[in-house]
DNA sequence: CTTATATAGTTCAATGAATAAACTAAGTCG
DNA sequence: CGACTTAGTTTATTCATTGAACTATATAAG
């Protein structure tokens, strides 16, 4: 906080604001307004005027300048049937779209979505990254996000932006993995810009469980918008959705939802901690109590083999999971009442486990947060596979749209 | 909170930005900035300019108008030694003032302080409220607020807005206390404008733990900006503080750390919850569990034979305390994870019984949540009395500050 | 077919706010 | 006393919004 004056101008906290600033509002808000709208109605230039209280001198001036960056699209005149002019029907440029990627345990990912998420394709190449080396991972994604980009390009969409989705805590603002156990990254910084070159807004590093959880808001129902996302893998994940917007505390270190205390006479956790929810919810804590044999396979087969028990009725599977669905309760009660969410959505194998975990988890959390939240409001993702990917793209356009005037013309 | 409706264009969502809403920062960024500096060095224009980056002639032009609102005072010359033209000091106006006003169990409670903060009076009248109506309560109130302001006024300190405190859940967007379980308040609109009339800025409502937090953050150590204050009364309320701001959740109901799940196999609280914090750490829970008798006399004298009891060594109110430590370790374990907490502030009962209660909850924060939430960042709050009351009286000085041009010249 | 009317979108002068540069004010230094 | 320095004001310019007038293009009526 040094304040010697000897630069031109050093403001010290907070920025004036000018006229520039009025303009990227209002940039936002007519994108916003234009991108909210549901596909294949196309709203005019009056429509949005009237809609966001602006006038319509300034809505064309705004809408100008969108056109300019190649956002936004006119699309042929809209006779409504009724009197006066016909206006022009305005929408996401469809030649636009951003790449989303993954970086997971047994696979690597990449796709592009359109502006209005429309998946253009997708691509999972498997690869064991178990405690492998970022640099060679790094660049066999390289290698599948430039191939992608290249077919989106062919397919008439231009790459416009990227995310790139990891399992473990991520610094974005610093593009770096603080810790990802699984794939034995400790610390290490990214080179995103040459992961994938010249793109205008550059690549943004996600938590993989946050991103799923974006992904859920995007493509879940649209009432939506207050919920923990229980991310189910080796670890527990947890991405916080609160009015719409994904929820990371101070220093992006939140929903770090498989580390709540759910048993204080519980078992010593990986973090270092006691009872955590990651060892009783945990994919090795449910398959060690369900009695399944999970070394050296693969992590698909050992879950076939316990949703196998749980069919057949094995007691010890049903007590396995039985308990995990009580922890969860606990950790989501807890959680409730710190940041009142309303909604549940369960992925990774929580949902596959769905069936067997529901009765346990509505009664725990019936019993521990009353009133809080409501077993009704506990469902499965939306988003099976790629979810943490769509979900990346996904919080890219947005936000794209929420400050349009990064893309300079 | 005047919502006036009716107005011809109805936008569904968002504002559009015009140039109103650039002055309006530009007020607040040049106020915060003269508030923000120490008390006793005046900035000038000049330096606030360097300081903001704004030109000397904005900021001529936002001092002018800041003046005319009586919110900024000059201070006559600032010759500081050096050559060139002397500035002339700027400052909170001293003449201008808030009132902060808490209803607790057995008191009632008013003060004024100007906007640097400073206590210019403050009243506490002793009335028990337990089960009463909020009519005759609020009367009450009325009157030391309106013999507080009068005083004040003579004292030559005009009071602009108002906060009051309250031990519940409130909605401060409509004035309404939604449960106050001490007070027997359940959904009870309060009047406010009744309560202290043609008050420029009105009167806001708070939550009493939430408040406090407010007061420590402005009155504690400036360094720290993200913390939990644990409120220990009756219940035990949280205030949660991130990034130098209050925290409520979606709806406003964050900050109910009372009724984390600290013991899946615990009791059922009032809340119809099971194992809450409240339960093992609330002050009839700590008072049962330590064997003495709390009922029909007044908490003071419990509290003192609880402290007594303790400075004896009594082995059954050490054990009652060290459990309350362990559990509030393990509720601020499961809050860290949630929303990264740094630090942990006790108030209450809470401060008072610190000197026992630190032991046992530094071994549970570090067996729960190792690295998180470290033992040395555990405090006392710094207010002891009134907390609540300059916390909100604060509050409404700094929601000032932050939109100066909601006061009319 | 022509005219009336309604709606979409553009053009243009006016307004408010910030900026940059010139200017005035009021001190210290040599 | 004059040179220099810093504080604050004045003035012309720029930019984005607004409101009103205007142009463009459709449907409806005569």
């Amino acid at each position: 906080m040094a304040n010697t004056a000897a630069a031109p101008a050093p403001p010290d906290a907070g920025v004036p604001g000018s006229m520039g600033d009025v303009r990227r509002s209002n940039l936002a808000l007519v994108l916003g307004r234009i991108a909210q709208a549901p596909a294949g109605s196309h709203l005019t230039r009056a429509q949005v005027a009237g809609a966001t209280g602006l006038t319509k001198a300034s809505v064309s001036s705004i809408v100008l300048d969108l056109l300019g960056t190649g956002i936004l699209r006119e699309m042929g005149l809209n006779s409504h049937g009724e009197r006066g002019r016909p206006g022009v029907g305005l929408e996401l440029n469809p030649a636009r779209g951003v790449i989303g990627m993954e970086i997971n345990v047994d696979y690597i990912a990449a796709g592009v979505t359109d502006l209005s998420g429309a998946v253009v394709l997708q691509e999972i190449r498997e690869r064991d990254n178990r405690e492998s080396e970022s640099a060679p991972v790094m660049a066999a994604l390289a290698d599948l996000a430039a191939e992608v980009r290249k077919t989106a390009l062919e397919r008439g969409v231009e790459v416009l932006g990227g995310g790139l989705a990891v399992p473990g805590l991520v610094d974005a603002g610093n593009a770096t993995v603080i810790a990802a156990p699984n794939l034995g990254w400790l610390d290490v910084e990214l080179d995103l810009d040459r992961l994938l070159p010249n793109l205008p807004l550059g690549v943004t590093l996600f938590n993989e469980a946050n991103a799923a959880a974006l992904a859920e808001l995007a493509r879940g129902p649209a009432d939506r918008r207050d919920f923990l996302f229980l991310s189910g893998e080796v670890g527990v994940g947890g991405g916080l959705v609160i009015r719409s917007e994904l929820f990371t505390g101070p220093e992006g270190h939140a929903g770090e939802v498989g580390h709540i205390v759910v048993d204080p006479q519980g078992i010593l956790c990986s973090c270092g901690g006691t009872g955590c929810l990651e060892t009783i919810a945990g994919q090795d804590a449910i398959f060690a109590a369900a009695g399944i044999d999970a070394k050296g396979q693969p992590r698909s087969e050992s879950m076939s083999a316990l949703v196998a028990a749980l069919a057949e009725g094995k007691p010890e599977a049903l007590r396995a999971v039985e308990g995990a669905g009580r922890s969860l309760g606990v950790a989501v009660a807890s959680t409730a009442r710190v940041v009142n969410i309303q909604a549940v959505v369960l992925g990774g194998h929580f949902a596959v486990l769905e069936r067997w975990l529901r009765p346990s988890l509505s009664e725990s959390l019936a019993k521990y947060a009353p009133g809080k939240v409501f077993p009704d409001h506990i469902t499965i993702a939306a988003v099976e596979e790629g979810g943490a990917l769509l979900g990346a793209a996904g919080s890219v356009v947005r936000s794209l749209v929420e400050a349009p005037h990064r893309l300079q013309p």
